[in-house]
DNA sequence: CTCCAGGGATGAT
DNA sequence: ATCATCCATGGA
């Protein structure tokens, strides 16, 4: 029951799990429950340092490990290691942000975002979780995953609150369609399976396309049922560490073609890819990220300026949409626009 | 109540 | 290659 405790340059916890790139993370007291793999874990934020708490996996101070008397070839990972991994502590957040394009749409967002990491989720847990995804808001893809868990994970405690796994690619392919609709995954159950067969079999080793190139491993993602580019990019960017992907979704097809094609028609889908793929840069899965977080929480609120920290404590308000705003062309395309 | 969401698969132009 | 339609669901 020992904390780890340990100092960190440049790290936003609340704006990285709550960002939408993982979804089971729960705010409990000052902190986030959850897991890392297949250890429960219990992380909070203090200032410049990070308390974290691990059980289920190994023990989690020195002492204790050698007081346990397992083989070091048997521990887990030390806590700070596993945890520094998991939340990508690595990574150069200042030269990352420095390889952002200039321009006023992407400094606001890299202002707003600041100290928010791409972490690095484990791959079948990724790609099954943004499986379902598929038209289903950040909030419902929770209740989704939650619901998955706590029906065919495994329990864990931390501290005094418990967790669940995320089930492993065997036990949701032994799980009947029909109970993976209880867990209100609709049309999403069927594909959502057929890909847990084809991972749980010898047919496709998620691990082993870590050596593959970008393009590759892309293609390999899309043949899997129920995973397009848009997921693709996803699995790619949040659990391969190809920091370049660039998934375009609702959110951030309206970034593009409102801040950066104003007055452009006739933007194909093609062509946002492409400007996206070359205009961002290296890192553009981090400025994708960033740009998504931006958008939805500080320009997605209506009747909320853009400065904002207590843009999440106000509800929508459909009459306070500017639905008469044509920012000199039609736009339609039913995309609705983004405030400011 | 209605609206809409971190889309994909399929079939028609 | 681009476009239309359908697929389910519940939070806001």
């Amino acid at each position: 029951m020992d904390f780890t405790e340990f100092a960190i340059p440049e790290f936003d916890l609340e704006k990285t799990l709550n960002s939408g790139q993982v979804f089971h993370w729960e705010k409990i007291g000052n902190g986030f429950a959850g897991t890392i793999g297949d250890r429960a874990v219990y992380v909070e934020q203090r200032d410049e340092s990070l308390r974290a708490l691990m059980e289920g996996g190994a023990p989690a101070t020195p002492r204790a490990r050698r007081a346990s008397g397992l083989a070091s070839h048997e521990l887990a990972p030390p806590v700070m290691e596993s945890v520094s991994y998991y939340f990508a502590l690595d990574h150069p957040l200042q030269e990352i942000c420095a390889s952002f394009p200039n321009d006023p749409t992407m400094n606001a967002a890299r202002d707003f975002c600041r100290g928010l990491r791409i972490i690095r989720q484990p791959k079948w847990e990724c790609l099954a979780t943004f499986i379902c995804s598929s038209m289903k808001q950040v909030a419902h893809i929770r209740q989704i995953s939650l619901a998955l868990r706590n029906r065919f994970g495994d329990q864990r405690k931390v501290g005094s609150g418990v967790v669940h796994t995320f089930p492993s690619p065997q036990r949701i392919a032994r799980a009947s369609e029909n109970e993976l609709r209880e867990c209100k995954l609709g049309y999403r159950a069927k594909t959502l399976r057929a890909t847990a067969r084809l991972v749980s079999s010898d047919e496709c080793d998620l691990e082993s396309w870590s050596a593959l190139p970008d393009g590759d491993l892309r293609k390999n993602l899309c043949e899997l049922p129920g995973v397009g580019v848009k997921i693709a990019n996803c699995v790619m960017l949040f659990a391969y560490a190809r920091l370049r992907a660039f998934p375009i979704d609702i959110w951030i097809e309206r970034v593009l073609r409102q801040r950066y094609f104003p007055r452009r028609k006739k933007m194909t889908a093609q062509q946002l890819r492409e400007f996206s793929e070359t205009y961002f840069g290296e890192h553009g899965g981090y400025a994708q990220q960033y740009l998504f977080h931006h958008a939805r929480i500080a320009l997605g609120k209506p009747g909320v300026g853009r400065d904002s920290s207590t843009a999440l404590r106000f509800g929508r308000n459909d009459k306070g949409r500017m639905r008469g705003w044509k920012g000199e062309q039609q736009q339609e395309h039913k995309l609705s626009v983004l405030p400011g």
